[in-house]
RNA sequence: GGGAGCAUAGCUCAGCUGGGAGAGCAUCUGCCUUACAAGCAGAGGGUCACAGGUUCGAGCCCUGUUGUUCCCACCA
């Protein structure tokens, strides 16, 4: 007995049991198999502090779509999951955590500290993964992977001491980005720039010997503690007697020297710029050059240091103030004019960066940065859409070393130690046993850890095993397709190329799928702080996984950013429903004979026309997934699935399965066939839905994903049958056109006699016409001459409707008229482009082939609507 | 300061290598036609931002303009 269906599809009752289907039937699975070409995707690792945001349901849809498809395709397909440790950010979180606790890191030391962590990290992991798997997500979850992990730790360090050994990571004191919330240094990356409203302050800085004052201007007069120099442009008249001299520091009263450097733009504010090293970076730089001292006067929460007086315990805004008021109370300031100015904050806590000179670990990038642009400008890995690969060389272009050490403790302890006696530094696996320059056996391993991305940047071949040689790193590596969103580019994706190239010698993937951000339905981005996130797991619950799913891949193309909009998860959910009552239909008077989708040996007309556009279908479709083009290939099968499939065919079958026997056998074996095909094909987007009903109907696998995708067929190819279909349909719709505009209710049946040089086509054709076109009866002939009829004209015949009493001489003559007249416009644009020599000569053969064609019909059409005219005149 | 995206129906967006402008939603009309009212059959609605150019032919290619969004950048 074949399974009944609801009237109505519930996603509830279905995705979470057909989930567990999948996990049981080991679908997901994928290892390394000789006789398999290989596909695989590893996933952006979701960070652990968070859950599922409708920006990962867009990462995941696509990647899910992908890995779908080609495991249908017979590829080995592996999709590698796992998730991020996330550092600063789950470290602020568990931070955040204990202070409800009244606890803080220092109180529970290092240890314990880490052990919540690895709590936090268990419960939201779980949470996280549990969301994708409603997502549907065909994940290998056996090999789900950590950022912290063992195997990732080991790859972790084997990469640090390896990069330490050739030279590419180094230690230095360097003025780097500090975050004073999450007391951290920060990457370059890791920076967001806000435009903000400040202030310019422009300050008398005495001349030591007397002369007068030079006009120094700040945004940050709090700095001026820090001050050890103030410089102008070696070329600036006003100010060339001054270098050399010494002027004396406000409120600090402390004489710093006037120097000359070309940093300083003479026709910006005064000229004159206060060097304070310790707290710029282009100061910084300016110190180095003329030897000045670095003063830092901030504690890492950005507190003025002790030894400043009245001003030591204050943050740097409370300092900025009082320091303000300070030099108007001392007559110091000058002018103060209202400034916007672009300001660096913390991408994970918005906190305004603080800039901070201090010891940190690096890695050299230049050696790096090259091998990277050239892996792209090779074609080696290819970006979609690919002008994100500018995007890309200009970042590796102007690179800087990357700041890697972070003074968290949730993350990838530094490998490297001091010797307690006397200091030295080693770097190594693990705690070495005697100094190499004192002897001393005790040693201090450095309290940082790595930058979160430090190990993300090993993610497609840490987890596939190396260092070790695996077969899942021989066989999977590299990876075919990166799927992810524009803006971690700078963050990820370079950083997994320059290290795939360095560690594997091989670029990670060959495709970047490039997606945008999902905003809300105004546009704006989804944020937590703006509170107009939608939770996908709400919409997944209310209209399902599968609506979700088809409304992100659909309408939306490669790295454009794409509007939520609940209208459009409503439209999906309801073409989930029609493809389930479509099966309904099928199901209903299937016959039990039928266990199979294969076509009968006998072929109608129209069911030619299906298996043909169907048969076009599967090749575009293929098409535009090979391109990347999912968007696209959605739209199209939800246009076929809903106009030809359901529309056309479903109406046309309903005769001959009314009529039964053979006729009727062949019609369900073909609607059984096409559906089949169309279910496939809409299983990477929709696969719960898909899965339900390939279980109900006739089909040849244990489960759709294990299907086999379709291909092209030669034998499908009938041109000749669909032209003469559409002669047909389009008198169907003429007629229904007709109706409509006269009001004539389908209950209303009436005769519909056909003037034709195409009578076998049309007399095959009458029972549709009688269904679709409501005709009581449908008689043709090569002419008719029915006086009083509503006449209806497309280029293939003429239709005769007899309803006199509908129908208006003066109006019906006033309609042909017009239809009359705008099909002449219509031949005289092509007439024109078909009697220019230069178009003839000029346009590809079969553009005007084509073009001709359709004159020629149009010509067909009007001299039917002439005969019209005048049948209706006598 | 540099770079990029976008501008198409009332709204949200497609439109593949240039060949007579599309979808969903919304609006209007008529239908409970035994798969589906989450549906069916129809209709209206567009100077494809603007100005030039290339071409037999431009929504698509080139140049410029305007508006808008974003990325990058050390002008204190």
């Amino acid at each position: 007995m074949r399974k009944e269906l609801e009237k109505v599809y519930d996603p509830k009752q279905v995705e979470d049991r057909t989930y567990q289907f999948w996990l049981d039937g080991g679908y997901f699975h994928a290892k390394p198999n000789p006789d398999k070409k290989p596909y695989t995707i590893v996933i952006p690792p979701p960070n652990v502090t968070g859950q599922l945001h409708m920006g990962h349901a867009l990462d995941e849809t696509l990647q899910d779509i992908l890995i779908r498809w080609k495991r249908m395709q017979g590829y080995e397909a592996l999709w590698m999951p796992g998730t991020d440790h996330a550092a600063i950010a789950t470290e602020a979180k568990v931070v955040a955590a204990m202070k409800e606790e009244g606890l803080t890191k220092e109180m529970l030391g290092r240890e314990k500290f880490l052990e919540r962590a690895w709590e936090w990290k268990e419960k939201y992991e779980s949470r996280i993964l549990s969301q994708l798997k409603k997502l549907g997500s065909s994940c290998d979850w056996d090999r789900l992977r950590f950022t912290m992990d063992e195997g990732c730790s080991k790859a972790v360090k084997e990469v640090f001491l390896r990069l330490y050994d050739k030279g590419l990571i180094y230690r230095g004191e360097r003025i780097i980005n500090w975050c004073p919330h999450c007391k951290t240094s920060l990457s370059d990356a890791e920076v967001e720039y806000e435009e903000k409203a400040g202030a310019f302050w422009h300050i008398r800085y005495p001349i030591a010997d007397g002369s007068g004052y030079i006009e120094v201007a700040t945004t940050r007069p709090e700095t001026m503690l820090g001050d050890t120099a103030v410089a102008v442009h070696p070329d600036d008249e006003r100010y060339r007697q001054l270098v050399g001299k010494n002027v004396i520091l406000p409120l600090v009263n402390k004489e710093i020297p006037v120097v000359a450097d070309t940093y300083v733009e003479m026709d910006f504010g005064t000229g004159v710029v206060k060097i304070t090293p310790a707290h710029d970076p282009n100061d910084f730089e300016v110190g180095l050059r003329h030897n000045l001292p670095v003063i830092n006067i901030f504690t890492e929460d950005a507190h003025i240091c002790e030894g400043w007086g009245k001003y030591s315990g204050m943050d740097r805004n409370e300092a900025r103030k009082a320091i303000v008021a300070d030099l108007e109370a001392g007559g110091y300031l000058l002018e103060t004019e209202d400034y916007k100015h672009n300001v660096g904050t913390c991408y994970r806590c918005g906190t305004v960066v603080e800039p901070r000179v201090s010891k940190q670990w690096f890695v050299k990038m230049e050696p790096l940065a090259k091998p990277a642009i050239e892996a792209v400008q090779r074609g080696d890995t290819r970006f979609v859409p690919d002008r994100f690969d500018k995007i890309y060389y200009h970042w590796l272009e102007e690179i800087r070393d990357w700041c890697i050490s972070r003074q968290i403790w949730w993350g990838h302890r530094i490998p490297a130690y001091y010797c307690d006696d006397c200091g030295e530094l080693v770097v190594a696996g693990e705690t070495p046993n005697t100094c190499p320059k004192c002897g001393g056996s005790h040693f201090t391993q450095d309290p940082d850890t790595l930058d979160t991305w430090f190990s993300s940047a090993l993610w497609p071949f840490s987890t596939l095993g190396w260092p070790d040689k695996t077969p899942e790193l021989d066989y999977f590596y590299p990876t075919d397709t990166l799927v992810t969103g524009y803006d971690i580019i700078f963050f990820w994706v370079v950083r997994m190329m320059f290290s795939g190239l360095e560690h594997m010698g091989a670029a990670p993937f060959k495709t970047v799928l490039i997606h945008g951000l999902v905003r809300d339905a105004q546009g704006r981005k989804m944020s937590k702080s703006l509170g107009n996130g939608i939770d996908p797991l709400v919409i997944i619950d209310q209209y399902g996984a599968d609506a979700l799913r088809f409304m992100l891949a659909t309408g939306n193309s490669p790295g454009n950013d794409l509007r939520f909009s609940e209208e459009k998860v409503k439209a999906s959910r309801n073409f989930a429903n029609k493809i389930w009552n479509a099966t309904r239909f099928i199901l209903m008077n299937l016959p039990e004979e039928i266990t199979e989708p294969s076509l009968p040996a006998a072929l109608q007309t129209e069911d030619k026309w299906v298996l043909s556009k169907y048969n076009t279908l599967v090749r575009e479709v293929t098409e535009n997934l090979d391109k990347f083009e999912l968007g696209i290939a959605v739209q199209k099968l939800y246009d076929f699935t809903w106009d030809i499939y359901c529309d056309w065919y479903i109406e046309l079958t309903k005769t001959r399965i009314a009529a039964g026997g053979e006729t009727a056998k062949s019609a369900q074996q073909v609607l059984v066939y096409v559906m089949n095909g169309i279910l496939k094909m809409l299983h990477p987007v929709m696969p719960f839905i898909t899965e339900e009903i390939w279980q109900a109907i006739p089909n040849d696998s244990e489960s759709i994903m294990v299907a086999k995708w379709p291909e092209y067929r030669e034998d499908l190819d009938f041109k000749a049958e669909e032209q003469a279909f559409e002669k047909i349909m389009s008198v169907i719709k003429a007629v229904r056109n007709r109706r409509a505009e006269m009001n004539v209710p389908p209950s209303k049946k009436a005769h519909v006699y056909i003037a034709t040089a195409f009578g076998d086509i049309f007399r095959s054709g009458a029972p549709f016409m009688e269904r679709l076109a409501s005709a009581s009866h449908v008689e043709v002939a090569e002419s008719w001459e029915i006086p009083g009829a509503v006449q209806v004209v497309t280029d293939a015949a003429r239709c005769f409707i007899p309803m006199d009493e509908l129908i208006d001489l003066a109006k019906e003559t006033e309609r042909l008229e017009k239809e009359k007249k705008a099909c002449e416009k219509d031949i005289a644009m092509f007439e024109g482009k078909l009697s220019n020599q230069n178009f003839l000569a000029k346009a590809p053969q079969n553009v005007v082939e084509a073009e001709r064609q359709k004159l020629d019909k149009l010509k067909e059409r009007l001299a039917k609507i002439e005969e019209s005219i005048n049948a209706l005149k006598k």
